[in-house]
Parts: structure tokens; C-alpha cells; sequence
DNA sequence: ATAGGGTTAG
């Protein structure tokens, strides 16, 4: 039977996956499928002595709200139909909402399609009732029903067609609802607006869904919540928290999945303050740390720079998950502590979880990050042997990653070669460095074309492509890729660097000029320079990019962003030691040498943050991660 | 009668 009312309704999918304003179609088709799937919904009516029959719409609606399964429902349903109450519309929409909150949605849509009035909670509650159980089309059309049965719609059905939206990531239907909305009159309406926000914060739309969000005259936690997620997903972490802030000067308390939500902004901006702020607010609360928010903590800890920190956290938990293990060993892994790492892997065996796949990964690029060469081997033969968990592309990156960093670029060309699976970008761009770091042009270019091709408007691509031709000193290739660049409109993109000095962050790009105290940090680094200079630093013209002119190189050479926030830090902050510093790009090998050497001879320790990793130098000539490359 | 939010890699 189960299976029957599964079938049943997967073909009403079917049937209603046509465009949502589209004018063929209506429920009576979808309704004979259920009938044809379902015949005999009042069957049950022989085998139901409910006792004493009561003949109130009210004792129905009681009995209802206390039925627990389907089949108790379709008891008190044969009542409702022998004693002629079904007709009832307050009976008949309780008999529809009952069975939807149970799952029978095939019940509830029989019922429903054959009552011989409706009205806006009828629709309602069968429309919402669709929307639980993940059949968006099903929701859709029969919203599409309602909107040309002539009624009104009402702020009772809006957010659950709002969240099929969502859920289905449908932006121009949300849009398309978002009008309807307008027509209605409901834009004031709170749940309609909640719902909105959600839908364009998931739609990836933040920015309308900040219209509607500051156009609500009230805002409870979980749209506020929806509104920093919004920003943290959509590479604005800074956005998410400075609402953060906002939400709580107006009194808002958040809860955990609020803090949850902070901390992966958090993690994502990678400012160190900022996440002991947050975790100094989360003690306030005595939280108990949950999984989730445990392991979130983890992480932020971890990308804010600082994997012993990670560690307390871990410590302290009760439960761990195999995402808090994964989190972990990554933790490690991305400061460049491999030993540690990989330390926690029996540690975690023997506590009862398996690693899946992502542990894997974390494992894998914790080997790349340390150099640990034999041991990511073992671990990838490993997996799939002892696991069962076959390598997918982002553990053969890893490896080509691992292997080409260790100076084995035949090996990881074999192991590319192998390869069965489609590479992506991930992949091309390990195999580009591999390539890079032992001179391999010619499958530099490839891989540099292959990247072209996956990723046409990331200008570092292009770049990249043109550095290889113009250092084989193929001067018309590079003029190639230039002029393709310009028919494209591919601009490039800088780099920003982010330093944090006295609980604020400062941001530089290069040759930027913006900054108030700008004239003191271009004087503290032609000073910091001529130091570096005396003591052996030779700038390295090859990372700088070749299609800027000769005489521009040397000057860009002196600016980038990472030696501006490194003179601002040793400007602003003669007193203290540790500098932290987040690129969003990768740090280039130039400005590695820079700030190793600026760490030695200023005896400054400077973390660093850069795409993947950290780089920690330690004021004493050496750096815990990045070294080898 | 009413919905809605969170964790792991690269």
C-alpha cells in the first residue's frame, strides 16, 4: 500500500511539471492518477467502529488532531462521510491538513480534489502539505490552481510556495511569486517578507533579499539568521557580521544556530579577534557545546589562524562526529602540522567513527600541506582497500598536489594519466602548479588551456597562460592570450591583503594608495625594503605579471598588497609580535621570501592566511608550512 | 491555521 501511495504521487510529478503560470493542465488530471493509484480511500469505513458516532463538526475536528497515523485518520474519515459531515468545509480541511502533517499526501490530495468547495485554508494547507515532503511540483501546481481558482491568495499559502522556491533554487519563479506578492498587497506581511528573504538568500540573490529584509518593520532571529547566511555564503562574510552586531543592538538573542551561522562567517573571513569575540559571547550564553556547534568552532578557530585553539575545542567536546574528526585533522592539516594530523586517524578509529570521504581529503591535503609523501600514499592506497571508499577527483588532486610539491611530477603525471574520472578545476590547477614549480611548459599549457576553457572569466587564468608563454620567450602567444582576454571582457582581478592590528582589520591592494596613513606606510616599507635588501633579498620579477610594462614591474614588485599590510603592521604596532595576515589570493613566491625575511630581520612572528593555508613565520628564519614549494 | 535558520575538503 505504502508503495502504491509513493507511485502515486511521483506520478502527479510527473503530470505537474510544467511551468507554474503555463495554462494547460489542471488538478483533475493529477487527481484521476490518484484515484486510478488509490481507488478505495473510504474502504476502511467497514472495519471502523469508532464509538459512539459524533455528530458535532467540533468532535471531528477533535478526533482529527489526535489521530498519529494515516490509518487513524481515514477511521474518523468514514465517520465524517457516514454522517454526512465531510461536506463540512471545517471538517473537510482539518481531514486534509491531518492527513498532509502525517505524510498520507495522496490522501490529503483525494480528499481534497473532490471537495466540492474551498477555501483559502483548503489550498493552503494541501499546498504546504506538498512543500513538506519535498513535491515541489506538485506544491507548485496546485498553487498555480488556487492563483486561477479565483480566490485571493493569502499570506497563509505565499511562504510555503516561497519555500519550494527556495528549496528547488527557482529564482525567477520566486520572482515571478515575489510580483504576485505585490499585487496581493501582502509586502508588508511578516511571514510573506521572511519567506522572501529566505528565498532570494538562497536563490544566491542577497541583495534583494536585503530589500526585503530592511523593508520589515520587524525581523525575528531566524530571518536575521537566513540574512547573515545569505552574506556568509555568498563571499561576504564582513556583511554577516557586522548584522551580527546589529541584531543584538536591537535586542535580538541569538541562539545557537545563530552562533553557528557567526562562526562559519567567521571562519570564512578568517580575523582572528573577531572569533574569540565570538567565542567569548558563546561562553556567556553556557551553551553546552553541541556537535555542530563544537565542530563549527573547530573550524573558525582553525581558519583564524590558530589549530591549538581548534584543539581545546576538541578537547572539550563530549560527542565528535565524523565532521568534527575531518575538521580536525584539517585544522592541522592547513597549518601545516601533518604529523598531528595524521596522528588523530587512529585516535578517531578507535573511538568508534569511520572516516568517509572527506576525511580523506583532509588527510591527504594535511600530507601536501607537511610534505609527508609516503604517508599520503599509504593513506591513498588505503582508503579504497581497507575503506571501501574509492578516490574521486578532489583525492587524486591531493595526491598530484602532494607529489608535485615533493619534486615527483613523472609520478603525479602517472597517477593523471590513470586517472579515469573528468578533471575539474581543482585538478588542472594542481597539476599547473606541479607543472610550474619543475618547468614543464608544455603540459603547463594544457593545463593552463583546460583551466581557459572550465573557468573563461577568471582572469588568474589568463595570467597564468601568458606567464608560460612569455617565459618560454613566445612573445605572439602572449599577445594571443591578451587580446582574448580583451574580447572577452575578462578583467584582472587584485588581490586583496587583510591585516589585523588592535581588534581592526585594514585591507590593501596593490599600489594602493587609500589608506589614511598611506604616506607613513610607503615610508616604512622603502625602509623595511633597503633592510631586506642588506640583508639579501633579490626581487623575483617571475611572479610579477608579464603583460605589465618593464618599468611598471619594478614598481608593482614594491607594492603588493602583502608588503603594504606588512610595512602598516610594522608601523602601527612597533610594540607587539605577532602580525596576522589573511590574502585572499595565493601569497606569490616573492612576497613568501619578503615576508620570511621581513619576519627574521624585524623578529616579528607573521601568520599568514592565504587561499588554502597558513603560513607561520616565527621571527626565527623558518616557517612551519609553504617552505617547500 | 500559518515558515523559516546551522557543521567537514578543494
Amino acid at each position: 500500500m505504502l508503495e502504491g501511495k509513493r507511485s502515486a504521487l511521483s506520478i502527479i510529478s510527473l503530470e505537474a511539471q510544467k511551468s507554474l503560470f503555463s495554462s494547460s493542465s489542471s488538478a483533475a488530471s493529477a487527481s484521476a492518477v490518484l484515484d486510478h493509484f488509490l481507488p478505495a480511500t473510504e474502504s476502511a469505513a467497514q472495519e471502523t467502529p469508532f464509538s459512539p458516532a459524533p455528530l458535532h463538526p467540533g468532535s471531528f475536528v477533535s478526533a482529527l488532531v489526535r489521530c498519529r497515523s494515516p490509518a487513524e485518520i481515514k477511521k474518523v474519515h468514514a465517520l465524517a462521510t457516514t454522517a454526512a459531515m465531510i461536506d463540512n468545509l471545517g471538517v473537510a480541511n482539518k481531514h486534509v491538513y491531518m492527513y498532509a502533517q502525517r505524510g498520507a499526501l495522496a490522501d490529503a490530495y483525494a480528499l481534497f480534489s473532490r471537495m466540492k468547495e474551498r477555501d483559502n485554508m483548503s489550498w493552503s494547507v494541501i499546498v504546504g502539505g506538498f512543500v513538506k515532503v519535498g513535491y515541489y511540483a506538485n506544491c507548485l501546481q496546485t498553487f498555480r490552481d488556487f492563483v486561477r481558482s479565483g480566490l485571493r491568495i493569502d499570506n497563509f499559502t505565499l511562504p510555503f510556495v516561497l519555500r519550494a522556491c527556495r528549496d528547488t533554487v527557482s529564482l525567477r519563479l520566486g520572482v515571478e511569486i515575489h510580483h504576485l506578492v505585490f499585487k496581493a498587497g501582502l509586502q508588508s506581511d511578516f511571514f510573506v517578507s521572511a519567506a522572501l528573504v529566505d528565498m532570494y538568500a538562497r536563490c544566491g540573490d542577497v541583495d534583494d533579499a536585503r530589500k526585503v529584509f530592511d523593508r520589515m518593520p520587524k525581523r525575528d532571529m531566524v530571518t536575521w539568521t537566513v540574512m547573515m547566511s545569505g552574506y556568509a555564503d555568498c563571499g561576504n562574510p564582513e556583511e554577516s557580521l557586522a548584522l551580527f552586531d546589529r541584531m543584538r543592538e536591537e535586542g535580538v538573542v541569538p541562539d545557537k544556530i545563530a552562533t553557528v551561522t557567526v562562526a562559519f562567517a567567521c571562519a570564512k573571513l578568517g580575523v582572528m579577534h573577531k572569533a574569540k569575540m565570538i567565542h567569548d559571547y558563546i561562553s556567556s550564553f553556557n551553551f553546552s557545546l553541541n556537535v555542530i556547534l563544537g565542530t563549527a568552532l573547530i573550524d573558525m578557530y582553525a581558519k583564524c589562524g590558530s589549530a591549538d585553539d581548534a584543539r581545546v575545542i576538541f578537547d572539550r567536546m563530549r560527542d565528535r562526529n565524523v565532521i568534527t574528526w575531518s575538521s580536525m585533522i584539517s585544522a592541522y592539516g592547513i597549518h601545516g602540522r601533518g604529523r598531528e594530523a595524521l596522528d588523530l586517524f587512529p585516535l578517531m578509529l578507535q573511538s568508534g567513527i569511520r572516516p568517509n570521504r572527506i576525511t580523506f581529503v583532509s588527510i591527504l591535503s594535511a600530507c601536501s600541506h607537511a610534505g609527508l609523501v609516503d604517508e599520503g600514499r599509504q593513506f591513498f592506497h588505503s582508503m579504497e582497500r581497507d575503506y571501501s571508499i574509492e578516490p574521486d577527483v578532489k583525492h587524486y588532486t591531493c595526491m598530484v598536489d602532494l607529489l608535485g610539491r615533493a619534486g615527483k611530477l613523472c609520478e603525479a603525471l602517472e597517477l593523471s594519466e590513470k586517472m579515469t574520472l573528468e578533471k575539474d578545476e581543482g585538478f588542472w590547477g594542481a597539476l599547473l602548479g606541479a607543472c610550474r614549480i619543475h618547468g614543464n611548459a608544455v603540459l603547463a599549457e594544457k593545463a593552463a588551456k583546460s583551466l581557459l576553457e572550465l573557468r573563461p572569466r577568471n582572469s588568474g587564468y589568463y595570467v597564468l597562460l601568458s606567464n608560460i608563454y612569455a617565459n618560454a620567450g613566445r612573445w605572439e602567444d602572449v599577445a594571443e592570450v591578451r587580446d582574448l582576454m580583451a574580447s572577452r571582457s575578462v578583467r584582472k582581478t587584485p588581490g586583496w591583503t587583510w591585516i589585523e592590528i588592535n581588534n581592526e582589520t585594514h585591507r590593501f591592494r596593490v599600489g594602493d594608495k587609500s589608506h589614511p596613513q598611506s604616506k607613513e606606510i610607503y615610508e616604512t616599507l622603502k625602509v623595511l625594503i633597503e633592510k631586506l635588501e642588506s640583508a639579501g633579498y633579490v626581487p623575483d620579477t617571475n611572479f610579477v605579471l608579464h603583460d605589465i610594462d618593464e618599468e611598471l614591474k619594478a614598481g608593482f614588485l614594491y607594492t603588493h598588497s602583502e608588503k603594504l599590510a606588512i610595512a602598516f603592521g610594522l608601523f602601527a604596532t612597533p610594540e607587539t609580535t605577532t602580525l596576522r595576515i589573511t590574502k585572499n589570493l595565493r601569497v606569490c613566491g616573492d612576497c613568501h621570501t619578503f615576508i620570511k625575511l621581513a619576519s627574521t630581520v624585524m623578529h616579528r612572528e607573521i601568520i599568514v592566511r592565504d587561499a588554502h593555508r597558513f603560513h607561520h613565520f616565527n621571527g626565527g628564519g623558518s616557517c612551519s608550512c609553504g617552505d617547500y614549494w
